[in-house]
RNA sequence: GCGUCGGUGGUAGAGUGGUCAAUUACAACAGACUGUAAAUCUGUCGCCUUCGGGCUACGAAGGUUCAAAUCCUUCCCGACGCACCA
């Protein structure tokens, strides 16, 4: 494979997105020397799905392959298996090796949407944490004090707040350092919220007389509501969603954040995204733009096709307020009343809330363009319900 | 091991015997408005209800009381201090 060092692309790849290079000229350096270089992931398989907010580094990874370099893929198997007990309330929930192995299969297809296969290998960290005993163990935690591990902001927050901290945790960082090790390799990526972990498999890898990875720090996206995208705060945007959730999804970002998610998630040149930023200033309305960076994003996933499918009935159900073609169809009983048909479908949580949002005005009967307002009402025919803005279902009597 | 303080709804965090299904903020949901599923404003926000109320919930289990998130006992968990420190 040819391995390309155009200057001016590294120094694009180098520093669009990035939020800091652990040291930049050391890593420009390799890149220019025309070798091709190992990059690493490492990721745990604790959910079955990625959001926008992990493609960021995928992509990152899509890039230095397309300069010719390699990249591997790390399952954390052996961390997942161990448990991060951070997230307490699911300590007793053992994750199962069969679930690593479905977790695992998941998080291969979506992550394979964006980096390429072809130049990718996966390795699973069990190969060799497993192989550790208690004495390299020992070996390892040497290596680091306490209070260089107090250098983490979130350790050193939560200790200040008289948060818990388990002693595992120190250990993480470890593990992940020691992943370094083991593959040897050139390049580690992470979010910023990684930069300790990046720098451990450095420090690591020094220890052990290896010459010390570089690593890259991306820039975290923010969700809608402006904080990182997580999975444990509900803002993330799958990346498996389909073509219509994720085109809103994208229209409901704060506009701030808006050119983040540009230089995040979508390809279009830094000059273009500077000049639109200009514009917005000066005054355009931003809705435009937002509507090509939700395109944007829904084009990568699925395609031009479905990419102007979703921008189309986006405009047509939220511009012009019309009825999509394709929606939720549930069944129902004559007579039966319609709250049980919803409830017991799960499209409501509970009749409370079918109460509340009947007195909210919140149902639209679309067949006959009139809001619901008897809470009894019973199905006698076929109906189109639009429940707030943006939910619609149909009840077929079967 | 001893001692002190603490464990509250999706989250943060008030409340320390009745007026507590629990102040508030965030999230969520709805309505209005719009540039949009943004922003803003307003409302809703445990479950069931014949709308009177009923039921379940403030770490767990017991107890006191007409009445407990609130008091007592035991247990579990956390933070802090002391002790210990190969």
């Amino acid at each position: 494979m040819k391995i390309i060092t155009d200057e001016k692309r590294i120094d694009e790849v180098l520093s669009r997105g990035v939020h800091e290079v652990f040291t930049k000229e050391e890593l420009r350096k390799k890149l220019l020397s025309g070798k091709q270089l190992h990059f690493k992931l490492g990721t745990d398989v604790t959910g079955s799905f990625l959001h926008l907010g992990h493609s960021v580094i995928h992509r990152k990874l899509r890039d230095f392959q397309e300069l010719g370099h390699k990249v591997t893929l790390i399952i954390g198997d052996f961390t997942t298996l161990v448990g991060d007990h951070s997230d307490k309330v699911d300590m007793r929930k053992e994750t199962t090796l069969k679930d690593v192995k479905q977790m695992e299969k998941d998080y291969q297809n979506q992550f394979f949407k964006t980096v390429l296969k072809g130049q990718t290998k996966i390795r699973h960290n069990s190969e060799w944490l497993k192989k550790l005993n208690f004495n390299d163990v020992i070996n390892l935690t040497k290596q680091f004090t306490i209070s260089q591990m107090l250098d983490r902001e979130s350790f050193v927050l939560r200790y200040k707040a008289g948060k818990p901290i388990g002693l595992d945790e120190f250990l993480y960082p470890l593990m992940q350092g020691y992943d370094s090790v083991a593959l040897k390799c050139d390049v580690e990526l992470g979010g910023t919220d990684q930069t300790f972990n990046l720098l451990a498999g450095r420090h690591l890898m020094s220890c052990f007389g290896l010459i010390p990875q570089n690593a890259i720090a991306m820039k975290l996206l923010v969700g809608s509501d402006g904080r990182p995208m997580g999975k444990s705060l509900k803002n993330f945007i799958p990346i498996s969603d389909n073509p219509n959730d994720m085109y809103g999804q994208i229209m409901s970002i704060v506009d701030e954040v808006m050119f983040d998610y540009f230089e995040l998630v979508t390809r279009i040149p830094m000059s273009e995204i500077t000049m639109m930023k200009k514009e917005m200033q000066s005054g355009t309305n931003p809705i435009n733009f937002k509507k090509r960076l939700a395109k944007e994003v829904v084009l990568f996933y699925h395609g031009e096709k479905k990419a102007n499918e979703a921008e189309e009935n986006f405009i047509n159900t939220f511009s012009k307020k019309e009825i999509p073609d394709k929606m939720e169809e549930i069944n129902g009983s004559k007579g039966e009343n319609l709250v049980d048909i919803l409830v017991s479908k799960k499209v409501l949580i509970s009749k409370g809330e079918w109460r509340r949002l009947v007195e909210q005005n919140a149902i639209h009967d679309l067949e006959n363009d009139t809001r619901i307002i008897d809470v009894n009402l019973k199905l006698e025919k076929n109906l189109t319900l639009k429940i707030g803005k943006k939910r619609f279902v149909k009840i077929l009597i079967k």
